[in-house]
DNA sequence: AGCACGCCGACT
DNA sequence: GTCGGCGTGCTC
């Protein structure tokens, strides 16, 4: 007997055994997609993790289908899978669930039907049951979902088991199906006709002139693409004929249609090669240098120095010895600009992989990695494309490394794709590559101690000088009453003359804390979130109040539902209200938002970049977006709204996040012939932080925050965990994560912290408390992991703190 | 996580 | 007395 040890995409910490049948003893292995009963009707597919003979004590039940004929999983991604869930405290399962695309994972539904073989008097129905019969006689098959839905009931499965123990009905568990690849119709000259016959063909259709032409230019288009079988769109584009026409002929017999799977359209390759300049050669050689021992180097490179052209050289070395090469990036709408520069230097041997895909396209590059003949050697992603099955994997780059979006949240596995990426590579024995203009502060000291090789690259090609960055202080301009809503005098100024010499500018507001709220200027109040600690923010293109952590949303007041009062004011300076005092400042002026708002839309970010680069906009308003690697000519003037709202922001890196937001917003200045200039408006533009960005003091700011974190216990000394504690009532969290925090007090001692509330102690009606974990460097990871298991587990034991929710969240933001 | 089972208050 | 709310425990 053989039995299975499979995965299944759940929160549970094991694995769960299954009997392989006997005809599939031999085609079974690690990595294979199965089809597995769990629980009593719940069907899901699952990864065969290990296959073994010793029969477990409990009766197991059997594998219901494998469902490819190859693994989908390979050992090496199983292998550094576990590594994820082990290092970041999450199950294999939740790990599972974060890797394969959806079209992967299939959970079956319980359907209801009618069952026909039962005659019975309809009378004898109950109510509810004959609501239910009632609804199955127009719809045939339900699931029991939407049957609840459809009724409006909460619970629908004790009438419907009570329908199915009468015979009533019947119950089947449906796996949805996998997706069919896209196909597209094409039609040809029946293979056994000779080409003579095609005069017969015309002869026949003389009347129909429409058919003829049609027919005649499929024979054309069968001469230029030298194929028989035509696409159907070409066709029909070429002969400006319609589908009836075409299927008037294929009735005739003079054509056949069939349905090919959609090949991908060939990419033309520049391949112009990639030529570097002496200084990127100089990196590119300490880079290597760096991988001689280490795994890992660090390419501290400004903006506009070229370090695109110093990963694409080295790309192109792992395609030479044919390995595979991951290039990660923070932002989903980095990727399409990405995809086009990759495309054109290496063709066809490109593929992305991020969250925008659909599933089919997702699907279809996870089963293109699993075949030798079609794999392609270069992957550009976002932080996902990490569970990717790779093979001969011998190159990552993670660009933007010191990005925070490369943080994953919610839900687990909470990793950071840099530092899982570089795990990647170790699984590979591959190198990795960290690049960035403002490094983070454990990337640069990693290289400083040596554990990174270490390469520079300073100085910006097409002697695009760096730009003059100044502190603007506004807090007398506030005093004397002379802003002009978030604008100062000084900026003011600078952006129409920017606009007058026909440059481009750019403000940037820091989203965090500026969501523009109502507030009553009587009383104060503002509408609060029903399920969370959190003001209600506006939205203007819904016209209204919501909730940006659970999605509540209600119309605005017209009146203060505190105190009464009509004088409700709207404040906050979001991006749309800096637009739009702006525009009333500078009404000429050709002005555009860049926020999450703006660019849901597919595409729509790149329109926007699109429409900067032709110059139909004057003013670019935007959030962390437009810092992140964007390009452009003559953008004269960058503006930093706020820099407060990043200084004073509550977390241990705000600092560190304060400096590399502003002078990566800073780095987007720049212009041929003149120096850019760069506005900071804070009310303490003495602050250390802001001296470092208008003096490009890097080093200072590292030197200065590395100090401070090895004070307060903070990486890269410190490693932390959260343990993070949710439940609906106050009481119970509390006395959990006091309890917690108590026990984990006696072993760890002053390396616990708290419990507190969350920084928003409410979130979709459960409270959050927060107990902290600092761990010094070189202590047994492992061991003091296994042990804050241990002692979560053992809340389980407590009637009173079991009922309490406990996530774990290591290395958070 | 999902789901079944079982115990207790609300209504016929 | 029945219904359905939710707390509890288990899933190979």
């Amino acid at each position: 007997m053989r039995f299975a040890d499979v995965i299944l995409p759940l929160a549970l910490n094991q694995t769960f055994t299954y009997l392989i049948p006997e005809d599939w003893r031999d085609g079974l292995s690690q990595g294979h997609r199965v089809l597995v009963q769990f629980g009593q009707r719940k069907i899901y597919a699952g990864i065969v993790w290990r296959i073994h003979d010793d029969a477990p004590s409990y009766d197991v039940k059997p594998i219901l289908d494998i469902e490819d004929e190859l693994p989908i999983v390979t050992s090496t991604q199983l292998q550094y899978w576990h590594w994820l869930s082990d290092y970041y405290m999450c199950s294999m399962g939740e790990v599972l669930n974060a890797a394969l695309p959806a079209a992967f994972k299939m959970q079956s539904e319980t359907v209801v039907r009618i069952n026909p073989e039962l005659e019975f008097d309809e009378g004898e129905l109950k109510e509810d049951e004959f609501m239910v019969y009632d609804l199955l006689l127009k719809l045939e098959s339900l699931k029991i979902s939407d049957l609840g839905k459809q009724l409006n009931w909460k619970n629908p499965m004790p009438v419907i088991r009570r329908m199915y123990a009468e015979g009533y009905v019947n119950l089947d568990e449906e796996v949805k199906g996998t997706i069919k690849p896209k196909t597209e119709r094409r039609v040809r000259w029946p293979e056994e006709y000779k080409d003579e016959l095609a005069e017969d063909a015309f002869k026949q259709l003389s009347r129909a002139k429409v058919q003829s032409e049609l027919l005649l230019a499929y024979f054309q288009l069968r001469e230029s693409e030298g194929t028989p079988w035509v696409r159907e769109k070409v066709l029909l584009d070429k002969a400006k004929a319609n589908r009836t026409t075409l299927k008037a002929l294929i009735d005739k017999g003079w054509l056949e249609e069939l349905s090919f799977p959609v090949e991908p359209p060939k990419i033309e390759v520049s391949k112009g090669d990639v030529i570097l300049t002496d200084d990127q050669l100089k990196s590119v050689a300490d880079i290597q240098e760096g991988w001689m021992e280490k795994s890992t180097s660090l390419l501290y490179g400004v903006t506009s120095s070229g370090k695109t052209e110093v990963y694409f050289h080295l790309i192109k070395q792992q395609i030479e010895q044919g390995r595979q090469s991951l290039f990660m990036v923070p932002e989903i709408a980095l990727t399409a600009q990405m995809t086009q520069r990759l495309q054109n230097q290496f063709g066809d041997d490109v593929a992305a992989y991020h969250s925008r895909m659909s599933d089919r396209e997702r699907l279809e590059l996870w089963e293109r990695m699993l075949d030798p003949e079609r794999r392609p050697r270069v992957i550009l992603g976002a932080r996902s494309s990490i569970f990717l099955p790779f093979d001969r994997l011998g190159l990552v780059i993670v660009d933007e490394e010191h990005e925070s979006s490369y943080k994953q949240f919610d839900p687990a596995p909470r990793y950071q794709g840099r530092d899982a990426a570089i795990i990647l590579a170790h699984y590979h024995k591959a190198k990795a590559l960290l690049g960035s203009a403002t490094p983070s502060l454990e990337s640069y000291h990693n290289a400083e101690v040596g554990k990174y090789g270490y390469a520079e690259l300073k100085t910006r090609y097409s002697g695009v000088r760096l730009p003059v960055v100044e502190a603007v202080d506004i807090r007398k301009d506030t005093a004397r009453k002379q802003m002009h809503g978030p604008f100062s005098p000084r900026l003011l100024e600078a952006i129409k003359e920017q606009l007058e010499a026909k440059n481009k500018v750019i403000l940037f507001q820091n989203r965090r804390g500026f969501a523009p709220v109502i507030i009553c200027q009587s009383c104060g109040h503002s509408e609060q979130c029903v399920n969370c600690d959190i003001t209600l923010t506006y939205h203007k293109y819904s016209h209204q109040l919501r909730c940006h952590y659970c999605g509540y949303s209600i119309d605005p007041p017209q009146r203060c539902n505190s105190c009464g009062s009509f004088e409700l004011k709207m404040q906050g300076a979001g991006t749309e209200k800096i637009e739009e005092e702006l525009q009333l400042i500078l009404p000429q002026a050709r002005i555009a938002r860049m926020d999450l708002d703006a660019t849901r839309k597919k595409n729509a970010f790149q329109k926007l970049v699109d429409r900067f680069e032709r110059g139909e906009i004057d003013v670019l308003i935007g959030t962390q977006m437009v810092t992140k690697g964007l390009d452009f000519d003559d953008v004269g003037l960058v503006g930093v709204l706020s820099a407060d709202s990043l200084l004073n922001f509550p977390e241990f890196r705000a600092h560190e996040r304060a400096y590399q937001l502003m002078s990566q917003v800073a780095g987007r200045a720049g212009r041929r012939e003149e120096r850019g200039l760069v506005l900071i408006q804070s009310f303490q533009p003495d602050h250390q932080i802001i001296q470092q960005v208008t003096t490009y003091s890097f080093e200072e700011m590292f030197r200065e925050q590395r100090a401070d974190r090895k004070q307060y216990h903070y990486p890269p000394y410190h490693r932390i965990v959260h343990i993070e504690m949710r439940h609906v009532k106050v009481e119970v969290v509390s006395d959990a994560a006091d309890f917690l925090a108590g026990r984990l007090t006696s072993i760890f001692g002053k390396r616990v912290l708290g419990p507190e509330f969350a920084p928003i102690a409410r979130v979709r009606g459960q409270y959050h408390k927060r107990i902290i974990i600092k761990l010094e460097s070189g202590i047994n990871l492992a061991k003091a992991k296994g042990a804050l298991q241990t002692e979560v587990k053992r809340l389980q034991f407590h009637p009173q703190h079991r009922k309490v929710r406990v996530y774990f969240d290591v290395d958070p933001q």
